[in-house]
DNA sequence: TCAGACCCTGACCGATCGGTCAGGGTGATC
DNA sequence: GATCACCCTGACCGATCGGTCAGGGTCTGA
């Protein structure tokens, strides 16, 4: 029994990530992984059963992190979800930049697929939070503007440090949703 | 001489437009468009040089109105290039959603090639411009989440009509970019 | 009636994809 | 020294990709 692997498998995953973030997981060939690597592509398909298997894998953690938000957030309401989700995402997002980028760009279809069903159903959950609970067409719109830019600008700043990102993303965030937050039903049109 | 082609051509060009927008240029093969249109693969390529050329005359359109903005922005300054470059981009990206979730799903490679060199530059002097032709990293953050959750909005409301569509989207810029208009630099920090 | 442009087809091409398989090398155990 | 699990390789598979090609209908104009 022991470990699974000594080492080829991380070194599979981590050449994985290299490459899926740079060419996409449909524009990425085992044979590239494998060249990346040093190794056949039947090495890779020894460690992984499947392609798709590498990317599960590639995906659990954040998939994790992204469940345990989606508790936390089952709770609450109205600004409190939106403030909590905003917050939870933004760590999320910047936390896993890579592998949101690639789930986001990448998969209207493979989010479709069952084995994925969950991860749809946490993001409708997800918009909801952040347009706190309401059916107001204004605030989802806002909710999906702030995600899919969140997660996009996280890919598209990957060398700047955690710190300054965060804080930038989480202004923004506060901004988007602020005449949202406090129940100010004054301004119902544009 | 005449016209080019009778029907089919715009009929190709419509099938591949609406396959694209569901599995994506990637996912899509020219059998796939050729089944839909009820033709051959060999009638695809018979109207159009390549799988590229169909995608390129499929973005003709969107790309001469994204060069068009560019031309606009470029004379601007400040807080009047931001609400330009909003109103200017949330018109656009409502007008052509798929084409745009499409150009930004698919292409960091694509982007990448010398044909579509030009449509890069265009997105830096856009996020240039939304951020108020300022250096700052909060507002070069504020510029990309905005264009591209704008973009993403855009494509998953397919449905909702452009006038509902429109305005809720400004008035998210708007918010998004409201502290950075007037140059209130009381607040450096979050 | 014939020529020629136009539109399209089916067969085919080489390349590449994800994945399989038989077998070889290596190191620990008995 | 034999055994066996583990790790890996090269050769190979069927499927599918984008793209080519020779040729056949159809319509028009001379």
């Amino acid at each position: 029994m022991a470990r699974d692997t000594p080492q080829t498998h991380g070194e599979i995953l981590a050449a994985a990530a290299r490459r899926f973030a740079v060419t996409g997981y449909r524009g990425t060939s085992l044979q590239d992984i494998a060249r990346e690597v040093g190794c056949s592509k039947a090495a890779v398909l020894y460690h992984f059963a499947s392609k798709e298997a590498l990317l599960a894998e590639l995906l659990a953690q954040p998939l994790e992190v992204l469940r345990q938000l989606d508790e936390r957030l089952a709770p609450l309401d109205g600004a409190e979800a939106q403030r909590a989700g905003a917050e939870g995402f933004v760590d999320l997002a910047v936390r896993f930049r890579r592998e949101i980028a690639l789930l986001r760009g990448e998969f209207p279809e493979l989010l479709a697929q069952p084995a994925f069903a969950h991860v749809q159903q946490i993001s409708e959950r997800l918009v909801d939070a952040l347009s706190g609970h309401t059916d107001r067409l204004e605030a989802r719109i806002t909710a999906m503007v702030l995600l899919a830019g969140i997660s996009e600008a996280c890919a598209e700043f990957v060398d700047v440090p955690d710190d300054d990102l965060r804080p930038a993303l989480l202004a923004v965030a506060r901004r988007a949703l602020a005449p949202l937050d406090p129940p100010s039903t004054t301004e119902d049109r544009i």
